[in-house]
RNA sequence: GCCGAAGUGGCGGAACUGGUAGACGCGCUGGACUCAAAAUCCAGUGUAAGCAAUUACGUGCGGGUUCGAGUCCCGCCUUCGGCACCA
């Protein structure tokens, strides 16, 4: 029997699927185990190395608990909508799901080819009805609900009604967007429209304006990393923050919970810091200052309020509400000439800019709660309108960018804290004594923010408040191809959830695909779809690429459900997902959003759990190398000239741009000396038309017209490429799909290759170096079943002793390190069972059934045909994970390495039950310990049981 | 600038709680088989010196703790990833 891996892999793959070998249902009183991947985009790149490196290990993981007893649900499915389709149905015609669904049809048969363990029973795809229907329906629930922040509890908004019916806003505890106060009596008498406007205030989903990057050329919004100073990244048009009605989650409701709740997840300290900063809580106070000669007051948020005497100026946001009224005559035209300058610069660079402080007086003052002394308000961008209420007091004696503003606008620095006692204490540590701050003096840092509340509170106008820096999360998205909002406006513009029976509210056919010109959604083209009777319209606007992956992992749970987005009894179950496992790049949105919404439907009694996701493991990026030609930027002669690298180089780079090419193309591909020699620039030339006639120029000669002209003997160019380090992605031309390798090695080779590069959090480079030992490994492993046609497992006798010290080790070192995802090692483990049962000629059953079980998580296919080749029926992975029998461990003897004064000089190797007395005997007794311990005195001699000895001497 | 992760042979990496640094694999060198090659098998392979036994040095750099440090502590350097001028 041979080892024919395509035949073999390709007939196991059919006998899983046909026989359902993991296909799974809920089996009370079985212990569940839920193992989760990150959903692909399925983009028209198909799906490359980087993207199974996460999914191997979790294929692994999910098949080594099954074998350990537990009902594993091991499911995949697509996040289908996004706008790589659209914008391919933009330039193509081609309908969005129509390239979806051909994408996904693709990526399935990838994910088949590689062995995975998925039940493909569940599939979920995001933009599919039968799934977005149920994401239609979680926001209306959430647009139905407010949040309680006293029973920290979501609620129906019917009893929100009431509560103003009953009481106005008297001892309200919801989280609202803008602060509001009214009678029950108000209430009553307010009109229908002004009751669902202050609803609206406090709703989870809700409409506000939002600041958005409008992009007046492509007619549509660009999110923050789409945009270079002030202008498009694609197209370099201008972009402006222009305002925009549009939904919102109210995230930050969330945030307390949000932030406490990580303390018990099973995730790693990296990431819960970057969540936690994220929500960036800070406590501190807020403070009405009077704005003089009006019976308006500025509201601020400080954490330092001890710091109130060393204010000398206050900032608003250029956004902020009140700036046009807190402008004056005289300073308007300098104030709008700022705004104007503001209103050019996306979020993005406002944020990285720091040296540069810009801002305007406004011409008005606020009085000091506390002296009473006039202090002038500025406008400044360094002020975030988003962040705590869009003003700060300005204290440059103990902040660094007040400081610099003050500087910049010749602004008084007023010396508040004495830190004389605190030598090494920046200001961030908070302590210090204060000075010139009048009932303050003398007092902690600590202490006078105390005292200070204390007083704005007596005064009633302050109060200490915790803020976040967590932002409500902007919700909707003017395009096509996303899940449509089940929002009806009314003939008053009055917004209505769509009933429940109605829904999925379907995407209308469309043709166009491109935003209308006045930067509505496509949507607003369906006219017929929009327009309903009695003048009421649909929503046009569709939800974001986050909406459908915020809750996936519930739905495969139950997948086909059409009664609930998942039954109650499938939750019973399930519960939660015990391992999720995903890429750095999802670490704050995706993961953000899942918990929000598994909370949300948690308080509404849905769900068991209040935490979607217990433990989550990283996985690093596989990079890929990106090729690429230096292309002079001035033609010569009328044509383009290509240099070799090194000639571009050594001449100056900046008169070179970098023209990617298809790494197929690529001699010595990812080496440093990787080049293009005659064949491949005619492939190029083929590949890229445009550059028929251009001159490639390298050390060994020219390159024109299909002719070589050499400089010496040579006849062929050699040019080098540059070589970098970067993303695998279609648009770099550097994608590899492992179906090429999996048709040279196989997909047991593959997987256990790409786990055998390294530990699974690292991020590192494809490269094939080392795919051989792989592949080597397991055409051993074979040659220990059978070799050339003879049959070699032996079934009579017993296995000796060290076959069986070998077999028991390796099975509890491959179990230890799947438990601690170290799996690479684990591919180590089983190279060096292998080599040394070879050494052994051992080819007992009894050893090499065991080893086709450990084997099978890694290598599924050979480890398969090898488990019926031993005459087994049901399949190897519904067997029993092999036990480690603890007796076979024990060798009979010990090496130990002897050590004088932590070096080591020799090697000792007793029975492993020598006790310590004897074992500093023979230490020292060592001929070639005696010339190292010669003439000096023993003073000490440590002894690790088993690890090593050590005499110290002197 | 801040936060996070990481620096170990020619290369990918191993060393789980402080205990033989370099497991395992690639590559390279030599040998066996072969007319030859591929494949396979065997041996060697951190650096330097030495015929050798052996010795010295060695985990980014500089200190420290310890019988003993890749691992712990202090200070730096470099690379990668993330980001918030957050009041």
């Amino acid at each position: 029997m041979e080892y024919r891996i395509q035949e073999l892999e390709a007939k196991w793959q059919s006998w899983w699927a046909e026989q359902g070998t993991y296909k799974v249902d809920l089996v009370p009183g079985r212990p569940k185990y839920y193992v989760l991947d990150m959903f692909p985009y399925p983009s028209g790149a198909g799906l490359h190395v980087g993207h199974p490196l996460g999914y191997i290990a979790s294929d692994i993981f999910a098949r080594f608990k099954r074998m350990e007893g537990y009902n594993v649900l091991h499911p995949m499915g697509f996040d289908a909508f996004g706008l790589p389709a659209e914008q391919y149905a933009i330039q193509t015609g081609v309908h969005p799901s129509d390239s979806t669904r051909d994408n996904i049809a693709r990526y399935r048969e990838q994910l088949r080819n590689l062995g995975f363990n998925y039940d493909w029973s569940r599939e979920v795809n995001t933009s599919e009805p039968d799934y977005y229907k149920w994401t239609q329906w979680i926001f209306i629930q959430l647009f139905l609900h407010w949040y309680d922040q006293k029973l920290q509890k979501a609620r129906p908004i019917q009893e929100l009604a009431g509560h103003f019916q009953q009481n106005g806003t008297n001892n309200l505890t919801a989280s609202f967007g803008e602060e509001m106060q009214f009678t029950a009596e108000e209430w009553r008498t307010m009109s229908n429209i002004r009751q669902e406007e202050v609803l609206m205030n406090y709703r989870l989903a809700y409409r506000r304006v939002s600041f958005v990057n409008w992009c007046e050329a492509l007619g549509t919004v660009l999110a923050n990393d789409e945009v270079k100073d002030g202008l498009s990244e694609r197209g370099g048009f201008p972009v402006e923050r222009r305002p925009m009605l549009q939904w919102s989650l109210r995230i930050t409701a969330y945030a307390e919970r949000l932030l406490h709740d990580m303390e018990e997840l099973n995730w790693s300290d990296a990431l819960k810091a970057m969540q936690r900063n994220w929500i960036g809580r800070s406590e501190g106070a807020r403070i009405f200052f009077s704005i003089s000669d009006s019976n308006h007051s500025l509201e601020v948020f400080t954490t330092r309020p001890d710091t109130i005497f060393g204010v000398t100026f206050m900032v608003v946001a250029p956004e902020h509400d009140l700036l046009p009224e807190l402008t004056t005559p005289d300073q308007k035209e300098k104030v709008e000439a700022y705004l104007q300058y503001v209103n050019s610069r996306s979020e993005r660079d406002r944020m990285s800019e720091v040296k540069q402080m810009t801002g305007v007086f406004t011409g008005s003052y606020v009085m000091h709660p506390f002296s009473g002394e006039q202090i002038p308000i500025w406008t400044a961008e360094y002020v975030l309108k988003d962040y705590g209420s869009g003003a700060i007091m300005a204290v440059p004696a103990d902040d660094d960018r007040d400081l610099a503003f003050a500087e910049m606008a010749g602004l008084p620095v007023i010396d508040i804290i004495d830190r004389a006692e605190w030598p090494d204490a920046k200001r961030e540590d908070k302590v210090g004594r204060m000075i010139h701050s009048d009932f303050l003096n003398g007092l902690l840092v600590s202490d006078a923010i105390q005292l200070v509340i204390d007083k704005l509170q007596e005064k009633a106008i302050g109060e200490r408040k915790i803020n976040y820096r967590l932002r409500d999360a902007l919700f909707s998205r003017q395009r096509y191809w996303g899940e449509p909002f089940p929002i009806i406006f009314d003939k008053d513009g009055i917004p209505h959830p769509v009933q429940e029976e109605e829904l999925p509210v379907t995407l209308p056919p469309l043709d166009n695909f491109k935003p209308t010109a006045d930067g509505h959604s496509p949507l607003a083209r369906a006219r017929d779809w929009v327009e309903l009777a009695d003048g009421a319209r649909r929503e046009t606007d569709t939800m974001p690429g986050y909406a459908g992956s915020s809750w996936y992992f519930l739905r495969y749970m139950d997948a086909d459900n059409p009664e609930a987005f998942v039954s109650r009894e499938a939750l019973e179950y399930w519960q939660d997902v015990d391992l999720y496992i995903g890429g750095t790049e999802h670490a704050v949105g995706h993961l953000m959003y899942s918990r929000f919404w598994h909370k949300f439907l948690f308080d509404l009694g849905y769900l068991p759990t209040n935490e979607p996701f217990r433990k989550l493991i990283n996985q690093g990026m596989i990079q890929g190398v990106i090729e690429s030609i230096y292309l002079l930027k001035e033609k010569v002669n009328g044509k383009h000239l290509f240099r070799c690298a090194g000639l571009a180089e050594a001449d100056d780079v900046q008169k070179y741009i970098q023209i990617p090419v298809l790494i197929d193309y690529i001699k010595e591909y990812g080496t440093d000396s990787s080049y293009l020699d005659l064949e491949s620039i005619k492939h190029f030339i083929d590949w890229r038309p445009e550059y028929r006639d251009a001159i490639f120029e390298c050390a060994k000669g020219t390159y024109e017209n299909g002719v070589f002209t050499p400089k010496g003997a040579e006849n062929s160019p050699h040019l080098y490429t540059h070589s970098e380090v970067g993303k695998m992605s279609k648009s770099k031309y550097n994608v590899i799909n492992p179906d090429d390798v999996v048709k040279v090695y196989g997909a047991d080779c593959f997987r256990m290759y790409e786990m055998f590069l390294g530990p699974i959090e690292q991020s590192k480079p494809w490269d094939t170096k080392g795919i051989d030992g792989v592949s080597k490994f397991l055409k051993r492993f074979w040659t220990l079943f059978s070799h050339q046609d003879q049959w070699l497992v032996q079934q009579t006798g017993e296995p000796d002793r060290d076959s069986l010290r070998i077999l028991h080790q390796t099975i509890q070192r491959v179990r230890d390190d799947i438990n601690r995802f170290s799996i690479n090692t684990c591919v180590s483990h089983f190279m060096i069972c292998v080599n040394e049962l070879k050494r052994l000629d051992c080819h007992h059953q009894e050893i090499l059934e065991p080893l086709v079980r450990l084997l099978a998580p890694f290598a599924p296919h050979i480890s398969e045909e090898l488990w019926h080749l031993l005459g087994k029926e049901s399949s190897v992975h519904h067997a029993d994970y092999p036990e480690v029998i603890e007796a076979y461990l024990v060798a009979d003897e010990v090496t130990y390495p002897v050590s004088v004064n932590g070096k080591r000089r020799a090697e000792m190797t007793v029975p492993t039950d020598t006790d310590q007395r004897r074992l500093e005997e023979l230490a020292l007794a060592m001929p070639e310990i005696g010339k190292w311990i010669d003439g000096l005195t023993i003073r000490k001699m440590i002894v690790v049981p088993g690890r090593m000895i050590n005499i110290v001497a002197g």
